[in-house]
DNA sequence: TGTAACCTCTACAGTGGCTGTAGCTTCATG
DNA sequence: CATGAAGCTACAGCCACTGTAGAGGTTACA
C-alpha cells in the first residue's frame, strides 16, 4: 500500500468501479494482470489507476468496451495521427443522436396516450388501447406487423 | 391453420416477432402454452395473436416486459379502474425522459471533444485528453471518483 | 497474542431480452 | 414418395456487469 501499491478496494473507492467490475474487466483483457502480494492480493500501480479511471469515464459517455478496446491502445501510442481516436468519438455521438431521437418519439407516443387519461375503466383505458393498436400510433417509427 | 388455427410462422410474420422470441415469451409465462397438432406443433389462435402484438407494440415503446406482464393482466379485467394502466404509462414516460437527458449531456460532452479536433497526433488528442481526466469535462452527471 | 471486523480470493450463477446453433422431426408440395 | 422448408427441444452466447458462497488474508485494538 506504500510505494503507490493500491488493493482493490482502493482503486475501487478512487474510481468509482465495483472491485467485482475491476476483476471482470481483468478477466476480459481490458486491465493487466497486476502484481499480487505474498498473500495473493491483487496490488496496482498509479497508472493501472489511470487506465481503469479512463476506463470508466469512457463508459459514462456511453463508449462500449470495444470501442474502449481500441481507445486504449490508442492512448498508447501517442506519436500516431488521431484520426482513428476521433472517428471512434464521432461514432459514439452518432449512436447518442440515434438514440435521442428514437426516445423521443417514444415520448411523443407516451404523452399522447397519457393525454387521454380520464379516470374511467380499464375498457375505455386509453393507454391499453393505443398498445393494443399500433394504428392508433402518430408516429410511424416503430413496429412491423403483416 | 384453416378455422383461424396459426403456426408460430405465421404468428411471426403478423406480428413481425421472430419464432425464437415467441418461444421465449412462452418459456417466461408472457403468453400462454398453445394447443398442439398432432405432430406437436404449436397452434395459436387470434386472441394469441392479439396478445403478441400488444406485447410487440409495447417493447417498442420500451416498456419492460414485467411492466408489460402487468399491462396484460390488466387488459384482461376490462370493468376494473384503469389507474393502474395509466401509472405504468407515466413511469415509463418518466423512465423515458430521464433516459434523454442523459444522453443529451452525453452528445454534449462529445460534440465538445468532437469541436476540438485538428487532425494532429493521440499526443495532443482532445477526445483522448478529455476521457483521462473528467475534469475536463463541462456536465458532472457522470462520473464519482475519489 | 487473541480475536473481531473487514478485505480479498476464486468460481460460478443471474440480470434483461433476446439471438443463434445443433440435431432432430414434421409438414407441404410436386 | 422425395425434397426442402418449417417446426421441435435444449442449450450457449450476447453486453456489461452484479451478486453469492465459502474460503483465506489483513488490520486494529485489547
Ligand atoms: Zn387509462
Ligand atoms: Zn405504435
Ligand atoms: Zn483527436
Ligand atoms: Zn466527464
Amino acid at each position: 500500500m506504500r510505494d503507490g501499491r493500491l488493493t482493490i478496494g482502493q482503486m475501487s473507492r478512487e474510481t468509482g468501479c465495483k472491485v467485482q467490475t475491476i476483476r471482470y474487466y481483468e478477466q476480459i483483457g481490458l486491465l493487466p494482470e497486476p502484481e499480487r502480494s505474498s498473500g495473493n492480493q491483487r496490488l496496482y500501480s498509479n497508472r493501472d489507476r489511470d487506465r481503469l479511471a479512463f476506463i470508466r469515464h469512457a463508459r459514462e459517455l456511453g463508449f462500449p468496451l470495444d470501442a474502449i478496446r481500441e481507445l486504449l491502445k490508442l492512448a498508447d501510442h501517442p506519436s500516431q495521427p488521431c484520426e482513428a481516436a476521433d472517428a471512434i468519438a464521432a461514432a459514439q455521438l452518432e449512436a447518442v443522436e440515434i438514440r435521442i431521437a428514437r426516445l423521443q418519439s417514444l415520448k411523443q407516443e407516451l404523452e399522447r396516450m397519457l393525454a387521454h387519461r380520464h379516470g374511467g375503466k380499464i375498457a375505455d383505458c386509453r393507454v391499453i388501447e393505443v398498445l393494443a393498436d399500433h394504428s392508433k400510433c402518430s408516429a410511424d417509427d416503430h413496429v412491423a406487423p403483416s
